[in-house]
Formats: C-alpha cells, structure tokens, sequence
DNA sequence: TATATTACTGACCGTTCGGTCATTAATTTT
DNA sequence: AAAATTAATGACCGAACGGTCAGTAATATA
C-alpha cells in the first residue's frame, strides 16, 4: 500500500503524506460510524501508521475532526459564489445549475457524508457545529438566497420571504443526502437522486413563477411566456 | 417528585410505574444527547431509581430504545390513516390537514426528537433502523403517497410518479425537524414553523395542479378555476 | 563512520460506561 | 410478629478508548 519497500524497514519517513492521508481515513470513518463512535486507533491503522502518528499532527480527536471539514467542503463554496455572481440568463437556470453541481460535486461524491454526521454530531460537539453552521451552512443558504432574490427583482420569481422559500427548497437536497446515509440501506425502492432532482425542481420552478393564488393564473400565464421567451437558457 | 412519603422510607415498590418513567426519562436524554452519549446511569437518576433497577425492566441498553420508540410514535400512524380513509373534501385539503396534523402531535412535541435520533443512529444500529423503518416510515410515506394518488385519480393533480413526489413532499417537513434538533441553535433568525409549513404547502400545491411546463399554462388555468370552484374545503 | 535529529512506535494510564450480582429493605403472607 | 417474597440498591467488573511518553529506527549532517 504504502510505498515503503526499500529493502524491509518497519516504516518510512513521510511528514508531508501523513495528514492528508489521515484525515482521507478520518473521513471515510467518521462518515461511516460517526464521530463518537470512530476510534482513533483505526483511523491511524488505515492510514496505514499507529495511534501516536496521528497524535503527531492532530492535537485531539475535535481538531481532526474540523480538519476534515475545513479540508473537505470549504473550497466548493466559492465556486458556487462565483456562478451567482457571474451568470446571466434566467434565475430557474442557474438555481437548476447550482443545484445539479452541488450533487455532482458533494451529493455523489465521499463528502456526501458530511451533512449527516455533522447533523447527528452538532449537539454533541457545539463547536464543531457551530464552525461548520458559519463556514459552510450559512454561506450556502446565502448563496441560494441571493438566486432567488435576483429572480425576485426581474419578476421571473414572485415576491416572498426569501428566506423561508430557501429552506424549503435547500431542505428537499440535503434531504436526499441524509437519507441515502442512513435509512437508504433499508428502502426497498431505491432512489434515483438524478430523477428525484427533477421532480424537486420541477415542483419549486411551476410554484415560483410570479403570482400564485390559484384563482388568478390567468393573467399569470402571459407574462410567464414573454419571460419564457426572452431569457431562455435552459 | 415521586410520591415517596410515607414517612421516610429509602424508597418504596411502584413495579407497575417504572418501566414508562424510565422511558419518558430516556427519551428525554436519547433525544438530548443521542444513543450512544446517553448514560443509563443518568436514565436511572432521572427517573427518580438506580441502575440496577432500569436492568430489572430492561435487558439492554437497546431494548430500552425499541421501547421507548416503540410506545411514542407507532400509535400516531393510526390516526393518519383513520383520516386518510374517511376524507370526502380535496386531496390539497387532506395534504393540507394531515401535514398540519403531524407537526402538531410529533413536530411540536417531544416525540420531535425521535427523527434527529433515529437519522444519526441508524447505520450504528441496523436492526433498530429495520424496526423505525418498518414500522415508522414506510406507514408514513404510504399514507402521503396514498394521499398524491387520491389527488391523480380525481384530475386535482397531475400525474406523476406518486413516489418521488411523496418524497420531495416530505423532506422538508422532516427536515424541518431535524433542523430544529440540531443546527436550530446556530440559526440567528429563528424559523417559524408554521410559517414554514404554509410557505412549503404553498410551493407545493402549486406545483402540483394538472399541466405543469411554463409554456402551455394559459390553458390550464380554466381547468384549475373549475376545480376551485367545485370542491373547496379548506 | 560517528553523531545528532526527528518521525514513528506501541505499551501504558486513567476514565468512562454497559452490565452483573450479593445484599438490603419494603411488602405480603401466615 | 415472624417468615417469605421480591423490588430496589450500589459496589463492582471488564472492555473500550482518548490521550501520553519513553524508547527506537530512519534520515540528515559532519
């Protein structure tokens, strides 16, 4: 595994490797059985080191911890605050975008793992919670936010509490995630999450358009056509 | 608290109360800090006994837990169903009612904290998993989805696929709960359940009237104010 | 080749916690 | 009131695990 066959030494000097490759354990553990539940000793032994190794680089368990998150998820944020800040076609357009990205780059990706242990964990570990609720968390219900605020402003969304309209549809996404790392291995139908993606945005883009009450979609129709019309990417 | 005074006795028999204060006392605790980080020494204490007592009712720690979910949740499902039967109104009426129903007799409750719990322990504890899901979730995601049909044979809805819409209906309300239970306490500007509800209720519902893409909803329109006109309940 | 440095090891410590059981005290029976 | 029954106790056991540290082996330096 390791590339330590020069002639049969017990082990190799490799300061620069070890972090990286303890925290990639630490991930897969940690993701797999939880904070509390994963034991140091085996995060260092698949890391292919022992339990004083580890103790070497991360001065506690916690700090290993925020090390795999920090690592893990920060970076993907701002990719996503770059698409918010430089698109230009319609508001449904790029919600559908960041949303799809966000599956392919965490959803379907190890990192997936993530939300769910910092659910089950935040309460138990305040700090890591909230270090992740600031550097993660709030930065993406912003970023969501500010799509729909924008569609808001051209009337291609209707007005509502902005907030509120994010959560419900961030919840449907991290849902997803929360379920395929826990009760997945018991559902018999599995989920698709590209199909499910679909219906999700499906159901938020045909109850976003501007004007809603049931009794005056009439009216409403018309000016969906002409936005329809104009800013058209897909 | 216990009603220990006649005279004063170190403590006195009650074999038929105990095994429900212990179990209020750990769901109390499960749901405050987890399986895992709940000490049955504490679940003891705070049910006014000692140790060996809970041990006396309960063989194991995880018998404690079946129990406890067991006695609090399964018989709220009934209720669900009783209503899905008999309902005559509109299947937004019934969506409407049963989603309000369920925040108010587990969302708002205690029992609130049992999803959180199970979500974050079910992969530690498989065959607790198997149970919640059998006896929990399928019932539940049956009911809803009964509910998306009743509203596909009426025309009330569209026609899709009564599964992925049942889930992306029910993510954010148990993602509402899971928020609560842990990152609630990060969140600066506090959600509103029931402002939340009717925000997700509103999306949804219209999102899934008959005919859905932008393009052709001029006609639509006709067929949803007929529908509106003929059977209101809520 | 001798000396110095340091990455790494693994035995060990202290604590925590699920679970046990001999003992005790409340209650029932005689 | 004595004897029998059993609800309840709490000291104890052993395994698990986070964290420590004296020692060892790989590398760097002279």
């Amino acid at each position: 595994m390791n590339p330590q066959h020069k002639q049969d030494r017990r082990w190799t000097r490799r300061k620069e490797a070890r972090p990286t490759e303890l925290m990639a354990a630490a991930l897969d553990l940690f993701v797999e059985r939880g904070f509390a539940a994963t034991r140091l000793e085996e995060v260092a032994a698949r890391a292919g080191v022992s339990k004083g190794t580890l103790y070497l680089y991360f001065s506690s368990k916690e700090e290993l911890f925020k090390a795999v998150i920090r690592s893990g998820i920060v970076p993907l944020l701002e990719r996503g605050e770059r698409l918010l800040g430089e698109h230009r076609g319609t508001a449904a357009g790029l919600l559908r975008e960041i949303l799809f990205d966000w599956w392919a780059s965490v959803g379907a990706t190890k990192l997936g793992g993530i939300p769910k242990l910092m659910f089950s964990e935040c309460r138990n570990f305040p700090e890591i919670g909230r270090f992740y609720y600031d550097e993660v968390i709030s930065r993406g219900h912003h970023l969501v936010q500010g799509v729909l605020e924008k569609g808001m402003q051209t009337g291609e969304f209707r007005q509502m509490d902005a907030n509120y309209a994010m959560r419900v549809i961030v919840a449907p996404m991290v849902y997803l995630l929360l379920w395929r790392h826990s009760f997945d291995f018991c559902d018999t139908n599995c989920v698709v999450p590209e199909k499910y993606l679909d219906q999700h945005l499906d159901m938020v883009l045909n109850g976003l358009g501007p004007h809603t009450s049931l009794a005056n979609r009439v009216e409403r129709s018309a000016t969906i056509i002409k936005l329809e019309k104009k800013g058209r990417s897909r």
